[in-house]
DNA sequence: TGCCATTTGTTCGTATGTATC
DNA sequence: TGATACATACGAACAAATGGC
């Protein structure tokens, strides 16, 4: 199975043979062999095994979670934005569960882009609201969102989970329309990997977003979301 | 130094040792100590800080040279193409100079991806051309571009450099429009890396492109761009 | 050219810590 | 509480790349 002599290392030798194992009888979501169970399967020492592994955890085809194994990673799931659509009709077309929960809300001052962006002066009160995205109970986005307080008032006393932007529209009279978003990629922070249930090597996308009301034409929404680039990809169609 | 009691790993203490070492007396492109003068200042295995100066090159900190030494990283460059939605226009509008140099045109068999996009049979003939684009001399895109060469036959003999836009207007008289995007963050391949003169930890943004020509209406570029994420931030502005 | 010292890379061995079930 | 699995850390040896002589 393995060649001690070839010039390929032996880490990497392993690392093929494990991924060629896994297109071999492992769906994704699958538990995979332990350490234990590959250093034998190999005839290697440990490490030279988990070096293996930490090569294919970098790529996305394996995920480890301390004191339980290693799984085989899921596969990327497409998602569209189309037009002007607000994000979350474009996840929901898609056959799969949506799901939004509130991890945090608070009142802070406007500094920075956020004040830059909604074009407040420096100081002034905004709603901060951050939620996690989860497609069939996988984390899939985690989202600030940013609304001048001005605009929204207490309104947000109320929300608890679910679509912010129903909520808006039901309990603000707010009908937010996306203006324009930047997209960047970036690596995650410890926050970002955690809640994101990811690994912390691989690449998020970063999506800033600021809307309008269509109404008022004031604008009431900026919001910055990181996507899992591992499972992620945003379509963008022209008409 | 290092508080075997703390909670903190060693590998992690050692890491952010190594940072404030390197803001008070080294700068970018300094080649730093080596792992053996590392052991005996920290007084820990030398795996411990292969594994310290591993999480600083990630982050992108040091860059390591087989056999040679350990570098403190160059500075990389932030910057972001505003205020347009066709990739290639939005670049050459801010002032910059832009240069596209050729790396490599060959003819190839449609598979894969490629023959799905075009929605060409297998084996049909694409011309595929590679190039790099420059902003001031400095690398921020690889792109391969894929045309149908039933299309375009053997106009691209004469391409050498420059706008690939402009010369298929004017070789091949094709006016193309893009009709879709699909975006996603990822890790570059060492290729990618390579040509993009960029640390491998850091991501990439890969753009898929499929365009038309207005004229025919006939598919007429598939065209697959790596951005280095640290230098460029893509900006979809809607009406 | 070849050899040598230095430096990073790989592999083995072993022990202990920590998370999960 | 115990068994299992991944995480951290130490020690040793050799391989491979680099640069200078």
């Amino acid at each position: 199975m393995i060649d001690r002599y070839s010039p390929e290392k032996i880490y990497m030798q392993i690392a093929h043979a494990i991924e060629s194992d896994l297109k071999d009888g492992f769906e994704a979501g699958d538990l995979y062999l332990s350490e234990k169970t590959l250093t034998e399967k190999f005839g290697v020492n440990r490490h030279t095994v988990r070096r293996a592994v930490e090569e294919l955890v970098k790529q996305g085809v394996l995920e480890k979670r301390h004191g339980f194994g290693t799984f085989v990673a899921e596969k990327r799931l497409a998602y569209s934005i189309k037009g002007h659509q607000r994000l979350s009709q474009g996840i929901a077309e898609n056959g799969s569960e949506v799901t939004t929960i509130l991890l945090d809300k608070k009142i802070i001052a406007a500094r920075g882009s956020v004040a830059e962006k909604l074009q407040l002066k420096n100081a002034e009160d905004v709603v901060q609201v951050d939620t996690l995205r989860q497609i069939d109970d996988k984390p899939v986005a985690l989202i600030s969102h940013f609304f001048p307080q001005a605009i929204v008032k207490d309104s947000f006393d109320d929300y608890e989970s679910g679509s912010l932007g129903t909520f808006l529209a039901e309990q603000c009279e707010i009908e937010a329309k996306r203006i324009s978003s930047q997209v960047n990629a970036a690596m995650p922070n410890s926050q970002d990997s955690f809640q994101l249930r990811m690994n912390s090597s691989q690449p998020i996308l970063k999506v800033k977003t600021l809307n309008i009301n269509v109404k008022t034409n004031e604008l009431v929404e900026y919001s910055i979301t990181r996507f899992r680039g591992d499972m992620i990809q945003l379509e963008l169609l022209m008409e």
